[in-house]
RNA sequence: GCCGGAGUGGCGGAAUGGUAGACGCAUUCGACUCAAAAUCGAACGCAGUGAUGUGUGAGGGUUCAAGUCCCUCCUCCGGCACCA
């Protein structure tokens, strides 16, 4: 059980005039009847930019997945933040766009759906009813009309009209933006010849108007697919058997003895499948420089450029001498990010995979080789494969032409050169590269540096530039190092670490991919949306790679895809959806889409950076390009959370038995009380444990707070005492500041200090009043309460968020600390702002600081106005 | 190995280079009570009866003044990792 401690209501028969009001505090009695009113009002609804002139705000929790686990305490810390802001923006005088919706499709719910033995749509309707049940407890203002669900029909049509749409797209990279592959197909049956600046990975190839109209459907289809956005590819994937499906990389967690499913824990593998891709890699750059303009934390913009891993470098070409055959007749591009170190390359390292298709265009290599080549190859495949510390190569018998020197240098085989990355093949410059070193001195290869000293400053020209590292990079231009790498058969080029994205699962519950093949191969598109996701009893694995849909013999035959979409399709453009939810014609009207223009706020965990919101900001950039969103960012701000983990330190996990749910807290303490002490327990992008100790401190806070709240109810008075009024002006300054630094727990501390240092004052109606209202937005019951009972006329809701007088935000008299070489040695009191002389004065008369200066030469007196004092003595 | 972030009482945590430990929990004492709970009041970094000394992972440094800035190191968390 979870509960460390019942609390008990306070039973104190109090003051005389309780007759008037209820002295006791009953969350039970307020909240229930607080939420039913809120939802039936509908207050909280954003409104169509049709029906307002207010500015815009949008808060955006991530959504969750609806499992059938129920809520659990992560969830609320960032659904609270979310709603504190939307509550403070909605005073402000914002049109607050805060909504809800579940993420449902994907494996979580289809394997509960298969170890509970029920229909994953009924498992998902069951999960969301329970996940929306404990949400409304919780008392978040959301706009539950505006509830989406990703496996809805409505919802995933148009899921599956974006994938068409990149489908139908390449990525032109001169006018760097999605165009439809029609205006492709236009340029290549255009006279004369044709001109294509299309993006792609393969090798590129232009038509000509008559070689492009001789083409068959089938080849046409294939030489389009080099450069759609969503494309069908053959890949080397990530397999995982026990599940029956390709994994994203991010799918994937390190296991014990090697990788393994993130779901499940399972053994992960390489397998080469036919497979859908989303061509990603074509908006690496914008994906990049967009990190720019956006207010994220460092540390997720960080690990997205770690992800797209831009290398700016150069391929440089180099002639073959390949035994048995012509000299030169063969060669070999290499790729490196030190073009400036050319002649200092002793040799080249190739990749096993790379010399495994040598031999295949004729290369004799020895049995020894071969075996070599084998080995290696089957050591990449392992997933853990690290030769950091095991370097091993063998010689090819193959000499390169170094296009500087004109000389002879070998070609080995190395296992640290990767097949994935660059071509494959690098040049060896063990001076300059710890790697190529410690290769060089295990085989013995020479070392050449190419730092040469101060006096050969300028003795190149042309190449020769080359023979000095510093001169190469000490050009200004690129188009100078492109012309001097020219003239060793070099251009500049960047790389991209990132991967195209693999778009595919071989699952049952997923979104289906809008396409078909007809009986020669030729693929169409579904016209009428959506392709509904067909109803059976067989959805799980098939296991032979094809997904579940194949078990179905009219989806066979019709020839639709077997994969269906993975987890994160739905997300990746859900933040649209919210803008214009229940649009039966369009994702979102245009007119909707301009007005809100992306998410404002948008919280959620760091794990998504290199999955959902990389893959939502991919979207967006698409839809940006045919103007059907107005930004090229869809979340202006992420603010990230810690996890909340158990009392004993660890994660909360079904596993351990320590997972805290929120409804037990809420029936315990309260929804405002959970609410106060999730924002108060620490900084919200810290991970904290849960405590059941501490959260009776905000209980406490809110009975104090209520208790005299209602001793004003009964005694107003007209005017506050002095002291309590500027406590409650500070607060709002306080709270205010707070709230829009994300930092929660300073503000509950705040408001918790007022409440101790009014309670024995005077305090007027309009003062709590105010004290309620900046704290309406962690508190919303309570506060909405007892705002009623004060007797005010306007909704706490929709009342202006109040500004702090300036006036009252000074003090009379301030305390500030007397050093004597910078040790506290007392405090005085001052008026703010004194004349420092005075100050100085008073300082050195305090009793406690006359003991030290007595008889000692003071050196200097440093005055920081209204802070500190510092007395400097000899001695 | 590289790139981020962090290390402060018994615990969660506060501190624009300027009175370290706000606020909350726990603990101790007191009031109320037959009693307990609840509530209210007080104490509460460590050492010392005390004056006082000392103290923000360790060691140096800059400064009138350092939790905060700089250098070296340690530990923890996150990311990337033979990416040429």
């Amino acid at each position: 059980m979870y509960m460390a401690r019942v609390f008990k209501p306070v039973q104190k028969k109090t003051a005389t005039k309780a007759v008037h009001t209820p002295a006791i505090y009953d969350p039970k009695k307020i909240e229930p009847i607080l939420q039913k009113k809120w939802e039936k009002e509908k207050i909280f609804k954003a409104l169509s930019s049709k029906k307002t002139k207010k500015k815009p705000y949008y808060v955006l929790s991530m959504f969750p997945y609806p499992s059938g686990a129920g809520l659990h305490v992560g969830h609320p810390r960032s659904y609270t933040a979310t709603d504190i802001v939307a509550r403070k923006k909605r005073m402000e005088g914002y049109n607050v766009l805060n909504p809800m919706g579940y993420d449902a499709f994907g494996l979580p719910a289809e394997q509960f759906a298969i170890q509970n033995k029920v229909h994953p749509k009924k498992a998902v309707a069951m999960n969301v009813a329970t996940f929306e049940k404990q949400l409304k407890k919780l008392g978040f203002s959301f706009d539950w009309e505006r509830k989406i669900n990703t496996t809805d029909f409505e919802y995933y049509k148009w899921t599956q009209w974006i994938f068409l749409k990149l489908y139908n797209s390449y990525y032109d990279i001169n006018k760097k933006k999605a165009l439809p592959i029609e205006s492709l197909v236009k340029s290549f049956t255009k006279k004369g010849n044709a001109n294509v600046s299309a993006f792609t990975t393969e090798e590129v190839r232009s038509f000509d108007k008559k070689e492009w109209l001789s083409m068959s459907p089938l080849q046409k289809q294939e030489a389009l697919m080099k450069y759609r956005l969503a494309y069908e590819g053959e890949a080397q994937v990530n397999w995982c058997e026990e599940l029956g499906t390709v994994l994203a990389n991010d799918e994937i967690v390190d296991g014990k003895d090697g990788p393994v499913s993130e779901r499940g824990g399972y053994p992960v593998t390489k397998k080469n499948i036919r497979q859908w891709f989303l061509r990603i890699t074509a908006y690496a750059d914008r994906l990049l420089s967009g990190l720019e303009q956006i207010e994220w934390p460092q540390y997720v913009k960080e690990i997205e450029r770690n992800w797209i891993g831009k290398s700016e470098g150069a391929e440089i070409l180099f002639k073959l001498n390949v035994p048995g055959q012509d000299d030169g007749k063969h060669s070999v591009t290499v790729f490196t990010t030190r073009p400036d170190t050319l002649f200092g390359v002793t040799f080249l390292a190739i990749s096993a995979e790379l010399a495994e298709t040598w031999i295949k265009v004729g290369w004799g290599a020895d049995k020894k080789v071969a075996a070599y080549i084998e080995q290696v190859v089957k050591d990449h495949q392992k997933n853990d494969f690290d030769a950091s510390q095991n370097k091993t190569g063998i010689f090819t018998n193959i000499y390169a032409i170094h296009p500087g020197t004109q000389e002879k240098i070998p070609v080995w085989i190395a296992n640290y050169v990767l097949p994935g990355y660059g071509t494959g093949a690098v040049m060896g410059v063990p001076a300059h590269d710890e790697r190529d070193f410690e290769f060089a001195q295990k085989y013995s290869l020479p070392v050449v540096s190419v730092i040469s000293s101060e006096e050969e400053k300028f003795p190149f020209t042309g190449e020769g530039v080359l023979k000095n590292s510093n001169i190469f990079n000490g050009l200004k231009s690129q188009e100078a190092k492109q012309r001097i790498l020219e003239k060793v058969g070099g251009k500049l080029v960047t790389r991209y670490k990132m991967r195209d994205a693999i778009f595919a699962r071989q699952r049952y519950w997923g979104e289906p991919i809008p396409l078909y093949k007809d009986k020669n191969g030729v693929i169409h598109e579904v016209k009428k949306l959506p392709l509904v996701l067909p109803n059976t009893t067989s959805y799980e694995p098939t296991g032979t790679g094809e997904g579940p849909l194949a078990n179905i013999t009219s989806w066979k035959k019709a020839g639709y895809e077997t994969n269906t979409m993975p987890g994160w399709a739905g997300s990746s453009w859900y933040h649209l959806r919210y803008m214009d939810a229940n649009n039966k014609k369009f994702f979102a009207d245009l007119k909707e889409v301009k007005y809100w223009k992306q998410v404002d706020t948008y919280l959620g965990g760091a794990e998504h950076a290199t999955g959902h919101l990389l893959y939502s900001r991919f979207w967006h950039k698409v839809l940006k390009d045919y103007g059907l969103v107005v930004t090229e960012e869809p979340f202006k701000q992420l603010v990230t959370h810690g996890l909340i983990l158990s009392s004993d330190g660890r994660k909360m996990s079904k596993r351990w038995g320590n997972v805290v749910n929120p409804d037990e807290v809420v029936a315990t303490y309260g929804a405002d009380t959970t609410r106060l002490y999730i924002a108060f327990m620490g900084p919200y992008g810290e991970s904290i444990p849960w405590s059941d100790e501490s959260i009776i401190g905000c209980r406490r806070f809110i009975e104090r707070l209520y208790k005299k709240t209602q001793s004003i109810v009964v005694d107003s008075v007209d005017k506050s005492d002095i002291s309590a009024e500027k406590a409650i002006h500070k607060l709002i300054d306080k709270i205010t500041k707070d709230i829009n630094a994300f930092s929660f727990n300073t503000a509950v501390a705040k408001a918790m200090e007022t409440i101790n240092n009014i309670d024995s004052l005077q305090v007027s109606k309009k003062d709590i009043s105010l004290m309620l209202q900046v704290l309406n937005p962690f508190i919303p019951h309570v506060t909405e309460f007892l705002w009623n009972e004060l007797g005010n006329k306007e909704k706490i809701n929709t009342a202006i968020w109040p500004k702090a007088s300036k006036k009252l935000l000074i003090e009379d008299t301030i305390t500030i600390g007397v050093q004597i070489n910078g040790k506290l040695r007392g405090t005085i009191n001052i008026k703010p702002n004194s004349p420092e002389n005075e100050v100085k004065e008073a300082a050195q008369k305090e009793e406690n600081i006359v003991k030290y200066i007595d008889g000692k030469e003071i050196i200097k007196v440093i005055y920081v106005p209204n802070r500190i004092i510092n007395i400097v003595i000899k001695g």
